[in-house]
DNA sequence: GCCAATGATTGAGT
DNA sequence: ACTCAATCATTGGC
């Protein structure tokens, strides 16, 4: 017990440190004693044995609350003198009791909560877009084709790939970065918040689950931080991706082959050129392009057309000579009849809806032209597109 | 650089 | 949901 005597004169009537008088739960047991001196070697026979516990307790209490008050060698001095001190287990038990009494355990710590949703779909978007996940660069892939596959066939687009690669790499990068940044600040404020708990449960009750609740919520609090990098980088990628893919702007004209199953279509079915989603699906498929280009591609002609019918006489002639000479398709490999027939088949052939004949004169109404009625409809078209087709289709301008 | 052609978008109408 | 009509934005020929 010799090893007390130079706490023990560091005690309240040295006159430094706080004030443990005015520390109110600390009173009774300060109260104690108040002759500055007392005895340290604990001698506990006699009537006095209760006095001497008090003091010791208080003078264990009074160390602690001014060990901060101190320089660091002298704190790490005083820690060891206090685990040493003979007083205390009986402190840490007490400390024990008082934590069971005032309930500060995790009995109503709402643990496990589940995952949050936000972040799964943060993720879920980083991995897809290839920002977090292995290096390969999937999400450059896929978004490369889907740029492919709403603006058609573009193989001479390797500079814009290469360019949106290169600035999501970027992103990428910064996003590995910042996120390594936060995850060793994580890892060093939770070593260091678990080092403290450790030394701490030398004095005071700390069980190893507090620990663990305690890196919980350091982790929560992180993952907050982190759910913010994931969103502003989301953010970017979808900015990126805007960019990249806005159609519109990186609008590629349909190939020539393409072009010209779609006008094979429109003047063989002239009388009546709304073609059914079947038919959609098939010139899609036949020129490599989207049954919605498909369908962007039959407005604007119809449109076109009807604007300035002169104008694509000669185009419809050539059609017409051209789809003469085939020999008409049968089976599987031309596009359905759109709404026209219902049986579900047509051909190619002049038959249908091709006039042969020579060419109109200028502001005669010609053959062509009877597709279109006066009043702007086509004629024949009284029905919505999907549905069942006009009955006309093959009867105005064949002769 | 101009301009027609052309694919896509938008808003209204059905 | 589909179409029309107007418009935008880009392409490509000159």
């Amino acid at each position: 017990m010799l090893q007390q005597q130079p706490l023990t004169g560091n005690g309240p009537s040295n006159g430094r440190g706080l004030g443990m008088s005015g520390h109110p739960g600390m009173h009774a047991l300060t109260s104690a004693h108040q002759p500055s001196q007392h005895r340290s070697d604990g001698g506990d026979s006699g009537p006095e044995n209760g006095h001497e516990t008090r003091r010791d307790i208080g003078d264990i209490l009074q160390q602690i609350m001014t060990i901060t008050d101190q320089s660091l060698d002298e704190a790490q001095a005083k820690k060891h003198a206090l685990n040493c001190h003979r007083m205390k287990p009986a402190l840490f038990s007490v400390l024990c009791e008082i934590k069971e009494k005032t309930g500060l355990s995790m009995r109503n710590a709402q643990e496990e909560e589940p995952q949050d949703p936000q972040l799964v779909r943060l993720d879920n978007m980083l991995l897809a877009e290839g920002v977090a996940g292995p290096e390969k660069g999937g999400g450059a892939a896929a978004a490369v084709s889907a740029a492919t596959s709403s603006g058609g066939m573009s193989p001479d687009s390797s500079l814009e790939h290469s360019d949106y690669k290169s600035k999501l790499s970027q992103i990428r990068s910064i996003y590995h970065t910042e996120l390594e940044k936060y995850e060793q600040a994580c890892t060093e404020f939770t070593t260091h918040v678990m080092n403290l708990l450790r030394e701490q449960s030398r004095t005071r009750p700390v069980t190893p689950r507090e620990i663990e609740r305690m890196v919980t919520i350091i982790h929560r609090k992180f993952s907050s931080i982190q759910t913010q990098l994931k969103q502003s980088t989301c953010e970017a990628v979808m900015i990126l991706r805007s960019r990249f893919l806005d159609a519109r702007r990186k609008r590629r004209n349909f190939s020539k082959q393409a072009t010209e199953v779609l006008n094979e279509y429109f003047y063989s079915h002239l009388s009546n050129p709304y073609p059914s989603e079947e038919a959609k699906e098939e010139l899609a498929k036949n020129c490599g392009i989207t049954v919605s280009q498909v369908s962007n591609w039959f407005g604007n002609k119809r449109i076109r057309y009807k604007k300035n019918i002169g104008k694509f006489q000669e185009e419809a002639n050539l059609y017409a000579m051209k789809t003469a000479l085939v020999p008409p398709r049968q089976g599987n490999d031309s596009p359905h009849t759109p709404n026209s027939t219902g049986s579900g088949s047509f051909s190619l052939s002049g038959s249908a809806d091709l006039f042969l004949g020579v060419p109109p004169v200028n502001g005669e109404q010609s053959a062509y032209q009877m597709g279109v009625q006066a009043n702007g409809n086509w004629q024949g078209r009284n029905s919505p597109p999907s549905g069942t087709s006009p009955h006309s289709d093959h009867s105005e301008n064949s002769d």
